[in-house]
RNA sequence: GGGCGAUUAGCUCAGUCGGUUAGAGCGCUUCUCUGAUAAGGAAGAGGUCCCUGGUUCGAGUCCAGGAUCGCCCA
């Protein structure tokens, strides 16, 4: 079999699409994926993980997105060499899960979860979890997605729940988890606690009252002003913050003293208040003002000034009003002024119950009247508020206040941010070590490290790890009524304890696993209640555990999946340990709080290091307009469109080369045809040309010619080279835009400058253009493998074929086509400029490239002369010129023009750079030019500025040839290319023919006929067209594969009456076979007319 | 309100170490080439490099402030 000759035949019209179902089909027949992984078994470890979806949506455009780039990568170190095992992994956990169920059952609440049962509801959760699994795994195959689902990981599995809970009990050992109080966004209505996310989806814009208070110092006649805009929290006042550092300003208004940030003197009281005395904030604090502000049995006399690291003067009255109960700031300053105890809940003042309404003990500022019952974002009760305290004459003034403000997504209730009881896992104590992480991962884009993510890390707060809700791992603490823990590492564990032994861990199962408390001494979480007898320390507790109800947060069970995923530590220790941490991993940009942050916070937590080396963000996708994609905007992008229209390749490349991918994209269907367009098809079209002309010329290539290797063979090879080195370099990089972007441009210069050169060889079945040609697609192939993996495994399979696919293939490397020759590629740089410009004095002339000329004049010295000699057959081809001819600096075409180079000669002078441009633009170009240029007078020519000598290398200018008149010359920095325009009798005749040859090819094409069809010519005209023709008569006949040429000068009369239109291809493929169909039609050619018959005949 | 990013031709995007004529593709106009191409080539029109100030001999590029948009957080 000859390598020249492809096995198939193809189509330049094929559908990309459909070829690559073929594709699919056949890695599916020869196992590749499974092959390409196993190949490479024993080699170094590359280690991906995949950041687990969920598969109880559907999957979108942003799907495609992440999984392309998860792909791509390690296709890429496969061909390295590496190892790379590819487990997949399904996130099955969490709210969006259960929220599915409600909505499909019809529950609007927890009390409906707990009355349809947390065993019926967690039953069908699980089957939620993979209702669209199908889907995911068909698009995930579809767009080449090599990962292996068949052993993928899932989050609800008994072996990754156990996993989790060993982390958790680690946790615990280090004495790092706990039961906190702490300020959470809270749905009254629903009686739960809501997850950030929730909250992002309910912002409204409101209009709230806002109140500015007068609160009295205890001693001293002075009032404190405090600003808020939401007065039912006043009754859980406890403190009022100030900035240490802040200056506070005593002010006279309408006889007092009041307290305010003196920047807001002004904005507050009026202008031209008198402001009585300056100090700043550190001399408020440990004095007193008289509390409670509303009547709550509390803080009997006064509450104290404390210091906030949150107070500004932005807005307000640089005094803030504390309620630790209802915000997070309120509750840090307390905590941290000593009035809360962190480890103790019932050390918070709350006055408000879980329904959002007010408990027994508030009641107005005389103490007369109760608010007991009464709901605090209720606006009637807020007026209320604000009138008790003007009735008290506390407060000093009222307004409205427009800002944003959560609500419920589900119920549109307004959120109260609310003191709950939670887990925590205390992170903070952990901060240097994650930060200390982070430094030793590589972000792409490198702004993450220490921009959104490495801040996010400094701000680090304790992680909220429990959810107060049913489908999730359960957290596996178990507690007695004295408040003795035990957290539960294993289900062995649990199972010695109990003696009972779970199928599923899941709630409700779990939830009735009790065994006796074994603790003697641990009192860390028994809150101020008394010991029963014989309950004290060194006393075995013996109460009944039960398990505490919160599951985890679903971000935990994601962020365990470097040891999870194997079930470590209970087994796969060797798996485990070959597996961490990940080399890559990539995900969009919102998983910077997400999947980002629990992996490395449990990394960091369990094992002290970063869990990745390398992490790339993906951006968004944004619609045509730059709007964001959603359902109910009804513009988001399905992906099976985008497949089966333009094929998985075209998506990927969009994907890949389009921008770079952090910056997020804006999704156009013309983006994707475009790169289809300009890039798959270039790609497509140049392989089938090759197939086509191969199987044209099987027979001279079977014959084994070796074919002598040009200068543009040994440039092409060179060029692909160099292709390889930059992709190379710039996947290392994780770039695969520059890297894409660079083979497309690779490809550009093969189908448009080698193969366009090279026409007449192909069809000459010159083995050595067949040859490259084929290397360097080949190349191209496996360049191109993991980005678009179906075309370059068809081209590959169909051009090599080796191995059963491109992807267990080496990626190439710069030497193995004979490495770089960078001269050469210099000189066909300049080469192709050089034809550029002739084409740009052709195009200004109005010549038309088909009319041969006499003679070009380049213009042009040294390296680059030397570079046009060796490649001017290619030139003079190009430009349809008998001859080029040289001239040089010294010649008559050149004269010059001079400026200074400022890149070199700045850094030199400096600030008398002006005057130094000056001086060379004052000296004698042409001289200078022919000083410089022969390198003789090195040294003789120079400039005097500011007293100081310069002598002028030709570094230190930049010289510009200017062309003389009289020539059509296009010029570009040093050289030039002028035209010799006068057209001969000879010239004439030859460019007749070449238009003739034009119409032929013309007529053959319209005529149906294949490229290697022989034909029967008989050309009638004008007499100069059948003279010229004459003339060239050999020329003619082998360009248009004419076995016979019948020339008659015979006046035409062209028929009028459109009887002798021109003849189209005919529709009927079989036409061919009986050869001797005659095709006619006719042309005209510089205003003669011509009339084209020929007949096709078998060779 | 805070953090991060973006802003270059009608559109989509490049722009290296700061260097004096800011590029490419698409689209538009004119011309041209073609024994593979849905293509290729040439010319033309099209720019307040978001704004203001600063550093510098010199700023699309560096610094500060601001505007607009996006994301994340509050």
């Amino acid at each position: 079999m000859n390598p020249l000759v492809p096995p198939r035949s193809v189509s330049a019209s094929a559908s990309l699409a459909e070829v690559e179902v073929e594709v699919l089909e056949r890695w599916r027949a020869r196992d590749v994926f499974a092959k390409s992984v196993r190949l490479r078994e024993g080699a170094q470890r590359w280690v991906f993980y995949e950041g687990p979806p969920t598969a109880n949506g559907r999957p979108g455009a942003h799907h495609v997105l992440s999984r392309v780039f998860k792909d791509i990568y390690p296709r890429y170190k496969t061909m390295r060499g590496f190892q790379v095992d590819r487990k997949g992994g399904w996130d099955c956990h969490g709210l969006p899960v259960e929220i599915a169920v409600e909505q499909e059952l019809g529950l609007r609440s927890k009390t409906d979860i707990e009355r349809y049962g947390i065993e019926a509801f967690n039953a069908k959760c699980r089957e939620s979890v993979f209702a669209h699994l199908q889907e995911w795994d068909r698009l995930t195959e579809r767009i080449g997605f090599w990962i292996d689902l068949e052993h993928a990981y899932r989050t609800l599995d008994e072996s990754y729940i156990e996993s989790v809970w060993w982390a958790v009990s680690q946790i615990a050992q280090k004495n790092l988890l706990y039961e906190g109080h702490k300020v959470v966004p809270y749905c009254p209505r629903c009686g739960t606690t809501l997850s950030s996310h929730e909250v992002a989806l309910g912002y409204e814009e409101v209009s709230d009252p806002s109140v500015y208070v007068k609160l009295t110092l205890t001693y001293g006649e002075e009032s404190l002003l405090i600003w808020t805009t939401t007065p039912w929290t006043l009754p859980g006042n406890l403190a009022v913050a100030v900035g240490p550092d802040i200056e506070y300003a005593k002010v006279r208004v309408s006889g007092e003293i009041l307290i305010v940030a003196a920047a807001l003197a002004e904005k507050v009281l009026g202008e031209g208040v008198e402001v009585v005395e300056r100090f700043p904030g550190s001399k408020l604090l440990g004095r007193f003002y008289k509390a409670p502000i509303f009547s709550t049995g509390q803080l009997d006399g006064g509450a104290p000034i404390i210091a906030g690291d949150f107070v500004t003067t932005e807005d307000g009255t640089g005094l803030v009003h504390i309620a630790p109960a209802f915000g997070e700031d309120d509750m840090r300053a307390a905590i941290a002024a000593g009035l809360v105890d962190e480890e103790n809940p019932h050390s918070v003042f709350n006055p408000v119950r879980s329904d959002g309404t007010y408990g027994h003990l508030v009641r107005s500022i005389d103490g007369r009247r109760s608010y007991e019952g009464r709901f605090v974002k209720d606006p009637q009760l807020n007026e209320e508020l604000i009138e008790d305290l003007r009735q008290n004459g506390l407060l000093f003034r009222r307004e409205e206040y427009e800002h944003s403000y959560p609500h419920c997504w589900r119920c549109g209730t307004p959120l109260i941010y609310y003191q709950r009881l939670s887990w925590y896992i205390r992170t903070t104590a952990v901060r240097e070590s994650l930060l200390r992480a982070n430094e030793s991962v590589s972000w792409h884009p490198p702004h993450i490290k220490h921009g959104r993510f490495g801040e996010w890390l400094k701000g680090n707060v304790d992680w909220a790890l429990s959810r107060e809700r049913y489908w999730g791992t359960p957290l596996p603490v178990w507690r007695c009524r004295y408040g003795h823990t035990k957290v539960i590492g294993s289900f062995a564990e649990l199972e010695r304890l109990s003696g009972r032994r779970l199928e599923d861990h899941h709630r409700p199962y779990v939830d009735e696993i009790e065994f006796p408390c074994e603790d003697e001494t641990g009192l860390s979480l028994y809150h101020g209640r008394e010991l029963p007898a014989g309950k004290g320390v060194g006393v075995r507790c013996g109460e009944p555990m039960r398990r505490v109800p919160e599951v985890i947060d679903v971000w935990f069970d994601s962020g365990a999946m470097p040891f999870a995923q194997h079930h470590w530590p209970a087994e796969n220790d060797q798996s485990f340990r070959e597996h961490f941490p990940a080399d890559f991993i990539c995900e969009a940009l919102d998983q910077t709080r997400g999947w980002f942050y629990s992996l490395l916070a449990i990394s960091t937590l369990l094992f002290d290091q970063a869990p990745y080396r390398d992490v790339l963000c993906l951006g968004l996708i944004l619609d045509a307009e730059g709007q964001k994609m959603s359902k109910s905007r009804g513009n988001a992008v399905e992906p099976w469109q985008v497949i089966d229209t333009w094929g998985a390749d075209a998506f990927r490349w969009y994907f890949f080369t389009s921008k770079q991918p952090w910056d997020g994209y804006r999704f156009s269907e013309e983006a994707i045809a475009e790169g289809v367009r300009r890039f798959l098809k270039q790609l497509w079209s140049t392989y089938c040309f090759y197939v086509l002309y191969a199987h044209a010329n099987e027979r001279s290539l079977a014959e084994g010619s070796a074919g002598e290797m040009s200068d543009l063979d040994r440039w092409a090879l060179s060029r692909t080279s160099a292709t390889v080195e930059l992709v190379t370099d710039r996947l290392d990089d994780y770039d695969a835009t520059a890297a894409g972007r660079a083979v497309a441009e690779l490809v550009d210069d093969l189908s448009n400058w080698y193969v366009r050169r090279s026409r007449r060889r192909f069809w000459d079945g010159d083995a050595a253009a067949f040859r490259t040609l084929r290397q360097c697609l080949i190349v191209v192939c496996r360049l191109l493998a993991p980005f678009c993996p179906f075309v370059a495994d068809e081209i590959y399979d169909n051009l090599d074929g080796t191995l059963d696919s491109v992807h267990l293939c080496d990626f190439p490397t710069g030497s193995e086509l004979g490495g770089r020759d960078l001269e050469l590629e210099r000189a066909m740089a300049t080469a192709r400029q050089t034809v550029k410009l002739g084409l740009a004095a052709r195009a200004k002339a109005k010549v038309k490239v088909r009319q041969p000329l006499s003679e070009a004049v380049v213009v042009a010295d040294g390296r680059e002369r030397a570079a046009i000699e060796r490649l001017v057959e290619i030139v003079r081809e190009e430009l349809n010129v008998r001859q080029v001819r040289f001239v040089d600096a010294a010649g008559e075409l050149s004269r010059y023009e001079l400026k200074a180079n400022y890149r070199r000669l700045g850094p030199i002078f400096g600030r008398e750079m002006p005057l130094v441009a000056e001086a060379i633009a004052a000296l004698d170009a042409d001289e200078v030019a022919k000083a410089l240029l022969s390198g003789e007078d090195r040294g003789r020519i120079g400039i005097s500025v500011g007293g100081r000598e310069h002598a002028l290398t030709s570094e230190d200018v930049v010289l510009t040839m200017i062309a003389p008149e009289g020539y059509s010359v296009e010029r570009e920095g040093a050289h030039a290319v002028a035209l010799e325009l006068r057209i001969d009798e000879d010239l004439r005749r030859e460019g007749l023919a070449r238009e003739i040859v034009h119409a032929v090819q013309g007529a053959r094409r319209n005529a149906g006929l294949a490229v290697e069809d022989r034909i029967v010519l008989t050309l009638s005209g004008g007499q100069e067209l059948i003279e010229s023709a004459a003339e060239h008569e050999h020329y003619l006949c082998g360009e248009t594969l004419a076995v016979e040429l019948e020339l008659s000068s015979a006046d035409l009369t062209l028929a009028s009456d459109g009887a002798r239109e021109p003849e189209r291809a005919d529709p009927q493929p079989d036409s061919r076979k009986e050869g001797g169909r005659e095709h006619a039609e006719e042309a005209s050619i510089d205003g003669l007319p011509l009339l084209i018959a020929l007949r096709s005949v078998t060779a």
